[in-house]
DNA sequence: CTGAAAGCGCTTACAG
DNA sequence: CTGAAAGCGCTTACAG
């Protein structure tokens, strides 16, 4: 090992880089020799020598969205900065039977711990149970707590009622709200959140500003385009999401209804979509990025705790959430 | 190791595993010892014990773009398969001096081989040369060749032609085209592909019909109509890229042109985009996923062979692209 | 607090 | 074609 250029034993150099308990000295020689030679420690090396393996799967819907995008990002660089790899298996949208082949190649070719995206995640928890994994397993971008599996996620819920909020402090009163199917576990907080603001401010939820649609941007359109059909049609849209938000803005380009001064709309998730629509649409950001990171950290850190204590039960970490409010509404 | 199960020595499994001369008699043994204990070979041992370090380094813009996450996907998918760790280091879009740093960061940490994104790794090698990188490196998804590195890309200059041709087939005579700044690489190719087409069919390009912008849906929207409110206006537009058309499809729909009845509109890259708009737009795709993955397998056998004989020059993978005729042009 | 010993699972370079 | 030897760069578990 090159460091023990500082004239110290590789034993010290590794004591140094892992914290162990050193002489100041000894810290201040190898830290120079570090610098002078711009070591850096070889992680193939690391990772055979150590009990702990540094191996994390990550199930993926092999598709371009925005959010996918963000979830690899994150995970890749915290797997970069932490030193571990990362292991990708692309998996089918409603195949969970595939996601649990996919999860028992992941653990053959040696993760030590799983990553499962929003949505296929918690439904393959909903069918399974977090034995069935057989180790650490965090779901990043679930909609709500998940029984069964750890999370890192935002409060749903409560971004969904603050934007509704936000909608009636800017003078809405007729808010429609655009759901998606129940079946989907985003369906739930969205929709709950909508209906907690409404009730707390004793706004009336008319039955007839509920639509329904499945994520796309033609859902929105046409669901958009129903309530603004209506005899006395909505003066704001809160859309499920994005894509289904900026149908809903092309639904009243096309009746010229006039975005945000005769129509507010607001979109969730804040993807890369959100900027691209004129107007630029307000939206609940989820920050997917930095809660793959911190996903990829804890899960790091619970394979290193496995061989020693606390086989804990699942945790939920949730992270703070912005809501972008912008041009749509008239911000 | 384990699959010294099979009655031979370490050795042998090796050189089975790594398609050395090996008797049939050896190679089924070991096949079967391996098929029975469900062996998966440690990436880690590997890494550390062969000369040929399989790190390869991606630079990478931090953003959600659907083609970053297509490039991202196949990297990551491919680096699984064939067994080498990614690392990638965030890059900050038009500072081309940070992403030098990142490359030496990159190669500190113990990249092999360097992965550039379209753009940035174009604009970096006109900015320094292939010697800087001194070690393999390919930019994927470039727009052109690149005098000084090797790409994998499609032939964005035919591509452009022909779509262009299969406007001119439809029986347009006045088309537009919403070009980029001659600055960015994408520029030419697509620009020069519009033009070669025109001119092989005798169609008359009209200044007028040339607008200019900056990849945005904004800068899409404006351009678009600029031509949409000329006396004479095109019947069809040409957008470089698919948010400039969703641009473009925006202001159309501000106006009551029907599209594609009395507009259509083509746009560049098919990205999640296309099919997230209404109506769904023609674009043409750039098959960045598996461009990516075809990059990393290029990266690595550059790697291995470098050791070896043969340090050639750059080289030039020019994959099919396709051209994916939608509603908006009346498909 | 420090370091000599042994080993992680594979491969290279070689001898049989 | 096959395998005994040595080593990749680190770490664990221990003795000083």
């Amino acid at each position: 090992m090159v460091a023990a250029h500082a004239g110290v034993s590789p034993m010290s150099v590794s004591n140094v880089l892992n914290g162990q308990p050193t002489s100041v000295a000894m810290r201040a020689a190898v830290h120079a020799a570090i610098e002078e030679l711009g070591y850096v420690p070889n992680l193939a090396a690391r990772q055979l020598a150590s009990a702990a393996p540094t191996i994390i799967g990550l199930l993926h819907a092999n598709d371009e969205h925005p959010v996918s995008a963000a979830l690899l990002n994150g995970a890749l660089t915290a797997a970069t900065r932490l030193g571990v790899q990362l292991l990708l298996e692309p998996i089918v949208f409603p195949e969970l039977a595939s996601g649990w082949e996919k999860v028992a190649a992941l653990r053959r070719r040696g993760a030590a711990a799983i990553l499962l995206p929003p949505t296929f995640g918690e439904m393959m928890a909903s069918a399974g149970g977090r034995e069935e994994f057989e180790c650490p397993v965090i779901c990043v971008g679930a909609a709500d707590e998940v029984p069964t599996l750890s999370t890192v996620r935002i409060d749903e819920f409560a971004a969904a009622q603050e934007v509704t909020e936000g909608l009636i402090a800017r003078g809405h009163r007729r808010i429609g709200f655009l759901r998606l199917p129940a079946k989907f576990p985003a369906h739930a907080p969205r929709w709950h959140g909508y209906l907690a603001a409404m009730r707390r401010h004793g706004v009336t939820v008319e039955p007839e500003l509920i639509a329904e649609g499945e994520f796309w941007f033609q859902e929105g359109l046409a669901a958009g385009g129903r309530l603004l059909d209506l005899p006395d049609p909505p003066t704001a849209i809160f859309a499920s999401n994005d894509e289904m938000a900026t149908g809903v803005l092309a639904a009243a380009q096309i009746r010229r209804v006039a975005v945000p001064k005769e129509l507010s709309v607001v979109g969730f998730e804040d993807t890369y979509f959100a900027q691209n629509v004129w107007p630029p649409l307000t939206s609940v950001k989820i920050p997917m990025s930095a809660m793959s990171s911190t996903a990829v950290e804890r899960l790091l850190r619970e394979i290193r705790s496995v061989a020693k204590p606390s086989p804990s039960g699942p945790t939920s970490v949730v992270v703070p959430h912005t809501i972008n409010w912008r041009a749509s509404t008239g911000d």
